[in-house]
DNA sequence: GCCGTTTTCGGCCCGACTGTTTTCAGTCG
C-alpha cells in the first residue's frame, strides 16, 4: 500500500483511515486531527506531490490543521509512496474502514466488530454477510441492524463514483480559467452535468476551440490539478485530476462549437428530444455537427442551434427532458432566477454554536459579497454538540447584533435562529423569545426513523406555529451521505401554502430541496428562500449551489423572498409579528 | 495531533437516539 497513483485523493484517504483506526482503538482527539487534515487536503487545489517539490515541507506545515507530525506523514507518502505509520496500523486493520464506515450507522467499532467476527473486509463480504442474514446472530446485532445495512447499501451502489457539485465545479472553474489564458484558445467552457449543475458529477467535461491545438493540450497535461494522462489523441485528452476525477478535453472547430456544446451539455434525453425536433425541421443534429443533407450549417453558438431549432434557448439546469424542449418551441421558458439576484442569506451559524467566525466577521464578509442583509441563524439547546443557544443566550446573541448593526453600515444582520423542531414537533425554544426575532427559522436534526406519516406530522405541527417564517433542509437528505428522512413532501408543500411558511433551498452539501421539490414548491404557490448554511466565511459561495438548484426547479426571481431588499423581504414573511425597520 | 488576543500546555462539541440490551455501546449531528 498505496499502489493507487498517490494523488490528494488518495493522501486525504490514508489521513482518513488513519483516523478511523484511531477511533476504533477508543483513541480520544487523534482521530479528528487525523479527520481535519484530510479534509484540507482534499480542498486543496494544488497537487501535493507538486507543492512539495516546489517549496519543501514549509507549505505543507502551513496548511490548517496539519502540524508537524502529519507533514511529517505526508512527506513519507509523497516521497516514497508508502508510510510505515499506515502499514504498522493496517496490519492489525485490514479492512476497508472507509468503505465500510460510509455505511450509515456503521462506524469503525461496528466495522472492527464485523471483521473480528466474521472476516469481513470488504463492502462486498458485508453484502454476502447480510445477505445470508449472518449479521443479526451476532451478539449486539439484531435484524433491525441488518436490514439497516443492507439499506444502507443499497444508497452506496447508487452513489458510487459521482462527485458532489460543490467538489467539482471550483476545480472545472479553475481549469477554465487557465485554459482560457494560453495563446491560440477562443472558447473554453465546461460541459456536461456539471454546466448543468447536477449535484453529482461524473467526468469533467471540457470544450474549446484554438487556433493552437498542440499548445492547448500541452497546457491542459501539465495542469498543476493534474495528476495523471490517460488517453490522448490529436484532438482529445482524457486527464486523472489529482482530485480523484476524470476529464476529458476536446478541441473543436470554431463553427461546431455550438452544436458540440448542446452535445456535450446533453442531458442524454434532451438531446434525443431536440434530434427529433431537427429532424421534422429537415435538419440533422448529432455530436458531429449541425447538417441539411450532407451540408455542414456552421452553429458558432449554442443560440444559433436553438434559434434554428426555432426554439427559445435553453438554459442548461433545465435541460433534463421533462417539458423544456415543448415549452421552448413555445418560447414559454420563464426567466430563471440569476445567478446575482440574492440579496440576502437567510441561514448563517457563527461562533455562538458551530460556525468558525464571530457574527461580526460573518457580516463583513457577507457585505463585501455584495450581499445587503443576512440572518444569523445559530443552533437552539436541543442541538447540544453544537452548544445551541438557550433563551437566555439567543438574548444575549441580540444584543451583540445590534452593537454590530451600529457599526456595520451598508448590511442589515437580522436576529434569527435555527430552531430545533422536538420529537413531537413542538419547538425547542418559546413563543415568548421566538417573538423577539426578526425570522424564525426551523429545522429538523434527530429523530430521522420515524415512520413518513409521524415524521410529516411533527414537521406540519411546528410550521402550523404561526411565528415560523422558513423550513430549513425540508428533507434532511445529504448529498451522497444521507438519505432523508421519510416525508411526505406533497403534503408539507401544501402545508407551507396554508401556514404561509417558505421552503429552503440549502446551497451547502444538503441542496435541500432538490431540484425536483424545488418545481412542486413553485407549481404550489410556495415562496422560496436560498441560504447558503455557511459556518465559514468562505461558505458564502455555496449560494450559487443553492441558486443552481433552485434554477434546475424551474424558480424565477419572483419565486425566491431574499431577492427582495430587506424591508419588502420583512414585510413578505411577515405574519403576526410588526414589522420591523 | 493540532492549536494559540483564554498560547507552548491544556484544551479539544457532548447529549440524544437507536438497537440492543436489562444498563449501555456506538453513531450521529
Amino acid at each position: 500500500m498505496p499502489r493507487k497513483p498517490l494523488n490528494n485523493r488518495r493522501v486525504a484517504d490514508v489521513l482518513r483511515e488513519i483516523g478511523l483506526i484511531l477511533q476504533a482503538q477508543g483513541i480520544a482527539f487523534k482521530p479528528q486531527a487525523y479527520e481535519h487534515a484530510a479534509d484540507t487536503i482534499l480542498a486543496l487545489q494544488e497537487d501535493l506531490s507538486s507543492l512539495y517539490k516546489m517549496c519543501g515541507t514549509r507549505c505543507i506545515d502551513d496548511l490548517p490543521g496539519i502540524g508537524p507530525s502529519i507533514t511529517k506523514k505526508i512527506k513519507e507518502l509523497v516521497m516514497t509512496g508508502r508510510l510505515a505509520y499506515y502499514d504498522n496500523l493496517k496490519r492489525d486493520y485490514p479492512m476497508d474502514l472507509l468503505a465500510l464506515t460510509s455505511i450509515q450507522n456503521v462506524g469503525p467499532k461496528t466495522a472492527v466488530r464485523l471483521y473480528q467476527a466474521l472476516g469481513i473486509k470488504t463492502l462486498k463480504d458485508l453484502e454476502r454477510a447480510v445477505k445470508a442474514k449472518k449479521i443479526h446472530r451476532l451478539p449486539g446485532f439484531g435484524r433491525k441492524t441488518e436490514d439497516q445495512m443492507l439499506r444502507g447499501l443499497g444508497f452506496l451502489r447508487e452513489h458510487k463514483g459521482r462527485t458532489l457539485l460543490h467538489d467539482a465545479l471550483p476545480l472545472a472553474e479553475a481549469v477554465v480559467e487557465r485554459l482560457r489564458q494560453v495563446p491560440g484558445v477562443t472558447h473554453c467552457d465546461v460541459a456536461g452535468s456539471l454546466r448543468r449543475r447536477r449535484e453529482t458529477i461524473g467526468d469533467i467535461d471540457l470544450l474549446i476551440t484554438t487556433s493552437k491545438p498542440k499548445l492547448a493540450i500541452q497546457a491542459y497535461k501539465t495542469l498543476p490539478q493534474v495528476s495523471q494522462v490517460l488517453e490522448e489523441g490529436p484532438t482529445y485528452v482524457v486527464v486523472r485530476f489529482s482530485f480523484g476525477m476524470n476529464g476529458d478535453l476536446r478541441i473543436l472547430k470554431p463553427g461546431d462549437y455550438g452544436s458540440a456544446l448542446v452535445h456535450y451539455t446533453g442531458s442524454r434525453e434532451h438531446n434525443i428530444l431536440i434530434r427529433e425536433r431537427a429532424r421534422k425541421l429537415g435538419y440533422k443534429l448529432s455530436e458531429y455537427g449541425f447538417f441539411r443533407g450532407n451540408t455542414r450549417i456552421a452553429c458558432k453558438t449554442e443560440a444559433d442551434v436553438y434559434k434554428k431549432l426555432k426554439m427559445q434557448w435553453i438554459p442548461p439546469e433545465i435541460r433534463e427532458a421533462t417539458d423544456e424542449v415543448s415549452l421552448a418551441a413555445a418560447h414559454k421558458i420563464p426567466d430563471l432566477i440569476g445567478y446575482d439576484d440574492l440579496r440576502g442569506d437567510l441561514q448563517v451559524q457563527t461562533d455562538w454554536t458551530d460556525g468558525a467566525a464571530s457574527i461580526e466577521a460573518m457580516a463583513r464578509e457577507a457585505k463585501a459579497r455584495g450581499l445587503s442583509y443576512i440572518a444569523i441563524t445559530d443552533h437552539t439547546r436541543a442541538l447540544a454538540m453544537t452548544g445551541g443557544l438557550n433563551e437566555k443566550r439567543l438574548r444575549e446573541q441580540g444584543r451583540e447584533i445590534d452593537r454590530v448593526n451600529k457599526k456595520i453600515s451598508g448590511l442589515r444582520i437580522l436576529k434569527g435562529t435555527e430552531c430545533d423542531v422536538l420529537r413531537d414537533g413542538s419547538l425547542d425554544l418559546s413563543d415568548k423569545v421566538l417573538k423577539t426575532l426578526d425570522i424564525v427559522c426551523i429545522s429538523i436534526h434527530n429523530t430521522f426513523q420515524l415512520s413518513e406519516l409521524e415524521q410529516t406530522e411533527r414537521l406540519i405541527r411546528a410550521m402550523k406555529n404561526p411565528l415560523v417564517n422558513v423550513v430549513f433542509h425540508p428533507t434532511g437528505r445529504v448529498v451522497n451521505r444521507r438519505e432523508p428522512y421519510a416525508i411526505d413532501m406533497p403534503r408539507v408543500v401544501r402545508a407551507a401554502k396554508e401556514y404561509h411558511v417558505a421552503l429552503e433551498v440549502n446551497g451547502s452539501d444538503r441542496l435541500d430541496l432538490r431540484d425536483l421539490h424545488v418545481r412542486m414548491a413553485i407549481e404550489a404557490g410556495v415562496k422560496l428562500v436560498i441560504d447558503s448554511d455557511a459556518h465559514f466565511i468562505e461558505e458564502f459561495g455555496f449560494l450559487p449551489f443553492g441558486i443552481a438548484t433552485a434554477r434546475r426547479g424551474w424558480a424565477k426571481k419572483s419565486d425566491v423572498l431574499n431577492t427582495l431588499p430587506v424591508a419588502s423581504f420583512l414585510k413578505a414573511i411577515g405574519k403576526n409579528r410588526p414589522v420591523l425597520s
